[in-house]
RNA sequence: GGAGGGGUGGCAGAGUGGUCGAAUGUACCUGACUCGAAAUCAGGCGUAGGUGUAAGCCUACCGUGGGUUCGAAUCCCACCCCCUCCGCCA
């Protein structure tokens, strides 16, 4: 959520960053509602203050065993304007919230110019694509070459866009968050979380996924007539763990890592990526959160994107970091970079992190605070990134470290959490 | 799922229709005392919004949402959450 004050005194900062994005936007219905608000409100509370006052004389007379009846008299007149006035302001209220709380973030000025990922820019590339004297297969042919991946099955069980993993293959799954995990948490100062799959709207309006992008979410109806939604990523979870809070800013920066399912609809993205294991309804991610004041959250967003990237180096896998243009960048967020990890069989780099700052975005709609010592309350800032998306971490192990005969090694880092096994070989 | 108890300021805890945004204690801040600290004394100390150059004034908020009333923390209704016991259960 934009600051409303911002729109108010500086409507044209508001639409400028907009444009940015390449989302136009009118903010004349936005002026005419503000304009009656200030009226309606200040009435309001004229009546308000009128009727207060009024109805503490009858109690002081009354205490005095003096005549209340003019007093009722005058007070009885108020009623319906008040009432009439307070349904008209609530509903202004209401209409203003919405409108403000369907506005994206505004792009920091270091975000590049661009209206789709054409315009995202390259800011490092990392490692060296590794060759092969042989026709590298992609993950499917090898996952399923190992007895590993079985599409199949996933979609007997569940649908398209889930997928089974068995024997060596889901273990190296498991391997790799706990790994992720351990580095993240033993390295880079991070506290484990484990956290609810489901959550309430309150908690993806608090992210700035409600209302504006339910299509993507799984919902589940409950007897009672609420419902709740399977977490798209942990970051809500986790992320909302400071809604309606007011922390001592001594007590930041909180830093956060939780290994979750992430379940997404994937509505319109029919025939993207259908092959593999690279666009699912169900994914493990391992997602890094970061709650800080203000001014430390782009230092934050450095530290943190270079959290995940070290997971990639650990990894050996070659990589490069994207910074997000203006008009590919997620609703809440004020800068994104994506990591993109090599994948032979593509012949291409395909997004395994995206790291971002929000600001005080979520923070305003989720009602986080911070107070300085003596301070006023202000919101704080909130970053995530993953750190990394497991699943299509397996698959770039499986395509980069393959060999000849359709074995794959073992990552160095992962043996530990391998039992022994260094080789991950193919069934005959 | 059943029965009972309860949600008030950072915390504890009064308040059952009328100067209550809320006693008191505690924590915290400022000042006095002190070489300094402790103790003591005095003052301050919630959040959001409106209005004003400002001092200030005003409004809303006592789990949430409705209702009754001139007036609600207090009465009524619904819901949410927490605690205790019973049942069920990984």
């Amino acid at each position: 959520m934009l600051d409303i004050q911002l729109l108010r005194t500086q409507p044209e900062v508001v639409a400028a960053g907009l444009a940015r994005r390449g989302a136009a936007i009118d903010l004349t219905p936005f002026e005419a509602l503000e304009a009656q608000r200030k009226q309606v409100q200040t009435q309001t509370q004229d009546l308000q203050a009128r009727r207060n006052t009024l109805s503490k004389q009858i109690g002081m007379l009354k205490a005095k065993g003096e005549d209340v009846a003019p007093v009722m008299a005058e007070v009885a007149g108020l009623g319906d304007a008040l009432k009439a006035n307070e349904d008209k302001l609530a509903v202004l209220l209401a209409e203003l919230d919405a409108f403000v709380a369907q506005i994206p973030n505004l792009p920091h000025e270091s975000v590049p110019e661009g209206r789709d990922e054409a315009g995202n820019v390259e800011v490092l590339r990392w490692g060296v694509p590794p060759t092969f004297d042989f026709k590298p297969q992609d993950h499917v042919e090898l996952g399923e070459g190992l007895g590993g991946l079985d599409f199949a099955a996933g979609v007997k069980i569940a649908g398209s866009r889930f997928t089974l993993m068995k024997g060596e293959v889901a273990r190296l799954h498991r391997a790799l968050a706990q790994f992720m995990l351990d580095v993240h948490t033993t390295e880079h100062g991070y506290t484990e979380i484990y956290a609810p799959y489901l959550v309430n709207p309150d908690s993806l309006f608090g992210t700035g996924n409600l209302p504006k992008f339910e299509e993507d979410l799984f919902r589940v109806e409950r007897s009672d007539g609420t419902h709740l939604y399977l977490i798209p990523t942990a970051e809500v979870p986790v992320t909302n763990i400071v809604r309606g809070e007011i922390l001592d800013a001594a007590s930041l920066p909180l830093k956060f890592v939780c290994h979750t399912p992430c379940f997404r609809s994937e509505a319109g993205s029919y025939g993207k990526d259908t092959r593999g294991m690279i666009r699912q309804h169900q994914f493990d991610k391992i997602e890094m959160v970061q709650i800080v004041t203000p001014e430390m959250s782009w230092d934050a967003l450095e530290e943190l994107t270079g959290h995940a990237e070290t997971i990639l180096r650990k990894l050996a896998l070659p990589y490069r970091k994207m910074a997000l243009c203006a008009g590919d960048m997620g609703f809440s967020a004020a800068k994104t970079y994506d990591l993109e990890v090599w994948l032979p069989a593509q012949n291409t780099y395909r997004e395994i992190s995206s790291c971002s700052n929000f600001e005080a975005f979520q923070a305003r709609r989720m009602q986080a605070r911070c107070r300085a010592k003596g301070g006023k309350p202000r919101p704080l800032h909130t970053l995530n990134g993953s750190g990394l998306a497991v699943g299509r971490t397996l698959v770039a192990v499986l395509e980069n470290y393959q060999r000849a005969d359709g074995s794959v090694t073992v990552p160095e880092v992962l043996l530990p959490y391998m039992g022994g096994v260094a080789v991950l070989t193919p069934l005959r």
